[in-house]
DNA sequence: AAGCTACGTCGATT
DNA sequence: AATCGACGTAGCTT
């Protein structure tokens, strides 16, 4: 699905100047900037809708895609597997979409993937002997949630755990972050975040700071997976699509 | 009853 | 106008 329609236009390597502010629409759509690319996807569709979805063949055997389950010190796993199941980050050379074995490896490389573009070679870093001649991990086709990670996001502190769950098709927003602190607080925003570090003052000692946080969502691959909003005040037209409220049938 | 999760909301921002 | 950020909460889980 994706159109060769990339344009010469790349400027990777965005300059140091800002990260974040760098990024517009361009750097994250794949037919632009397809050089540095991560991806994360969930493989179960919030089960809400649990369509039939063939469940694929195993991206390549032996890979340790475990995923830390979720740590909820209350024992229950009503959510088998976190919404992400798995990482991929896409060959700046080949362009071939490549699993990363874990959570750690894949933020390590999101983190510089502007500047430390990834190229299958590097897939050395996990132990695996890889080529651009080598099929494709996996493609992405219309089988799962694709959610395209916005690049340069700092890995998390050693010890916590940054988590993005995906929602259900449909839903106003596309995903939700939330980290977790070594002593299992979960937190679901910066300002919470603040309020944390400055509450427990070890951490900061330890060197953990507010520049490790970001609560950045990755965006759908599917582009209508997110229900828009309903209507700006200002605009007088409802959205035609509005829920099959009881019609007020004076005709009756 | 209490804890969580998932989702809606709405002002702020782009 | 679209997206972001922060947070309130319904309702499910423990």
């Amino acid at each position: 699905m994706v159109h060769p329609r990339k344009r010469s236009r790349k400027r990777l390597i965005t300059s140091d100047s800002d990260d974040d502010d760098d990024y517009t629409d361009k750097d994250y759509s794949i037919e632009e900037d397809t050089s540095k690319q991560l991806v994360l996807y969930d493989p179960q569709t919030t089960r809400r809708q649990q369509r039939e979805f063939q469940l694929d063949e195993p991206i390549y055997d032996s890979t340790p895609l475990q995923q830390i389950p979720p740590k909820t010190k209350y024992g229950g796993h009503s959510r088998v597997l976190p919404s992400i199941g798995h990482y991929t980050v896409q060959c700046a050379q080949c362009f071939k979409w490549r699993v990363v074995p874990t959570k750690e490896k894949y933020e390590e490389l999101r983190e510089t993937i502007s500047e430390e573009l990834f190229v299958c070679a590097r897939a050395r870093e996990w132990n695996r002997v890889l080529s651009c001649d080598d099929p494709e991990d996996m493609s992405q086709d219309g089988s799962r949630v694709w959610a395209i990670d916005k690049p340069n996001i700092a890995q998390t502190p050693v010890g916590w755990n940054r988590e993005v769950r995906i929602r259900g098709e449909g839903c106003s927003k596309f995903a939700d972050v939330y980290y977790t602190s070594p002593a299992g607080t979960t937190l679901r925003s910066m300002v919470e975040i603040e309020r944390y570090l400055a509450e427990n003052p070890f951490y900061v000692r330890q060197g953990v700071y507010l520049g490790q946080f970001s609560f950045a969502t990755p965006k759908p691959l599917q582009e209508d997976y997110v229900r828009k909003r309903k209507y700006s005040a200002t605009t007088r037209e409802l959205p035609d699509i509005l829920e099959p409220v009881e019609v007020p049938s004076a005709a009756r």
